[in-house]
DNA sequence: TGGGATATCATGGAGTCCTATGGGCGTCAA
DNA sequence: TTGACGCCCATAGGACTCCATGATATCCCA
């Protein structure tokens, strides 16, 4: 159980290809999952990946609630409704939509940002951002700030 | 396992027809089911679609009441009359009913959105609606304590 | 230990296939 | 007859397959 480890920028091509990192690929083939499942995060602007074990994560939510209730309905809107399922081409590559790209507000470059049950895919310029911020937060921490924080990367695993 | 995933807005031409997006045809070929099943869903002005696993869990659903009771008779009678046995052609296109359409205010354009098992039929502007409603939801289950953790960074969506 | 051979990977591009969409035509029923 | 419907074909644009290339990392053997 590995996980997605690591982080990896890659290129955008003329038709909006973009290789995902080899060894995110084999993780992919390990979970057995067909494509690849990613589903924007807006508090964040990132994007969320990842197999069968983001899949099951999102899908333990929904099966909380009654399969024809409201809240099963509105659950699932957002996290199944609203998400994309991508194909992964023979050369390991994927093609962002234009909603995901939107929601990072991706163009030229992408980095995949390994969170090892799923990864996340960033712009370098907000991943850079998003990091320094996480640094800033595990410091206070350190100084004796609080409670442990919940919020957005809250040290991260590993 | 994939189920309905994603959305996606198409056009109805002249004959009233529409095309199911390829990936739910495949999901519901997968299903074994022959047609599409939908049932307007008149609390929130759209369409419930699916095959299979939409039927069962609406069988399911029924059965919950003493085959006799009146709440059964009532249930199954309500479901039945706002039930429709779509025809998909060779082309993978299918024509709503006019009972259908006047459930979900459709005109010229719809949106398919993956539930799961099943997948929903809306005009675009009210799925815009629903879709903010379902986002804000979501947020406020992630700040509410309550739901578990879709991982250590608490970045998830839960 | 060094250097060449090999494998892996990201990237670019050309061509083919698929999908959504529009329209024609025959059939059946009102 | 007329309109709704099922069936067929056409097409443009996008999506996917396949092939090529350069760079880097790895391995093997002298």
């Amino acid at each position: 159980m590995s996980g997605f480890v690591g982080h990896f920028t890659n290129r955008i091509d003329a038709k909006g290809r973009v290789s995902v990192p080899a060894p995110f690929r084999a993780e992919l083939a390990r979970d057995g999952y067909d494509g690849l499942f990613c589903i924007a995060v807006p508090d964040l602007g990132t994007i969320d990946a990842g197999g069968n074990a983001l899949r099951e994560t999102l899908d333990r939510h929904i099966a909380q609630f009654e399969p024809l209730s409201f809240d099963h309905n509105y659950l699932s809107t957002a996290l199944l409704g609203l998400s994309e399922q991508l194909r992964i081409d023979a050369d390991g590559r994927i093609s962002l939509t234009d909603t995901l790209k939107e929601a990072a507000g991706i163009d030229a470059q992408v980095t995949f940002v390994g969170q090892g049950f799923k990864f996340q895919i960033w712009t370098p310029e907000r991943f850079a951002e998003h990091r320094a911020e996480a640094l800033r937060r595990v410091q206070s921490l350190r100084r004796g700030a609080g409670a442990p924080s919940s919020g957005p990367d809250g040290g991260g695993h590993t």
